[in-house]
DNA sequence: ACTTTATATAGTATTATTTATATATTCTAT
DNA sequence: ATAGAATATATAAATAATACTATATAAAGT
């Protein structure tokens, strides 16, 4: 059973402007590829195959709203993760990975389109 | 700590589908509604003071995703949560939500815009 | 049959997000 | 001072999400 969710009115705009930026592949990925510590974009860039400036934007966009922080050393701009509870939204979403591939939630619905 | 957070390549989409559809302060707001059990459109709409057809679109959006699901009696369509692990991501967002009272976390960046 | 109620669906305009491309900045090494 | 590397920022174009208005459907009551 779960315990009523109460989510005060005030902060529901931030659940889901929080929500909303991690509901994007790629911004996923780089989460979890900063999970085991900081990364240079380079490396970011080079790890999930993207061209630069669209990694930079996702983090920017990130950036803006808490959920990554960064390190300038000389050139290189050192990104992590501005906390460890994003990582908790990421394994929430594995256990629904789980749910599904034992048969327990369909995404798919009848009348999809 | 937390434990190696793995969402298989194939799953990303869906996980970003899903976080993205949760998202939206209406359909949050929605999902809470929802939490104590199934309840007509009409009732929804009273609840959080929207107009019919948004609160449609917004619950087949949700429809769509296997967010929600439907028993139809006659004229009224009683919507339900299709899981009870949307209740998990909602809870996850209260945890945030109290990490950002007690100053654990701040989603403001110097560099805000 | 006709009307009302509850809800869905369609179409559309507006706005936001995403991606791509091009350029600027800043640091480092020469 | 110049050049190269790493990254940011600006801008434009393409796409998607949102909210609104109007209309359709289907069941229930008269």
């Amino acid at each position: 059973m779960t315990s009523k969710t109460k989510i005060s009115p005030d902060f529901i705009q931030n659940a889901a402007r929080i929500l909303k930026t991690l509901g994007h592949p790629q911004r996923i990925k780089i989460v979890e590829y900063l999970e085991d510590g900081e990364k240079p974009v380079s490396q970011i860039q080079r790890n999930l195959d993207l061209i630069q400036p669209i990694v930079s934007q996702h983090l920017k966009i990130m950036l803006d709203r808490g959920i990554v922080k960064y390190r300038q050393e000389g050139t290189r701009y050192y990104y992590s993760l501005a906390n460890d509870f994003i990582l908790k939204i990421l394994s929430c979403m594995s256990d629904a990975q789980e749910m599904i591939s034992r048969g327990e939630w369909s995404l798919e619905n009848f009348n999809n389109n």
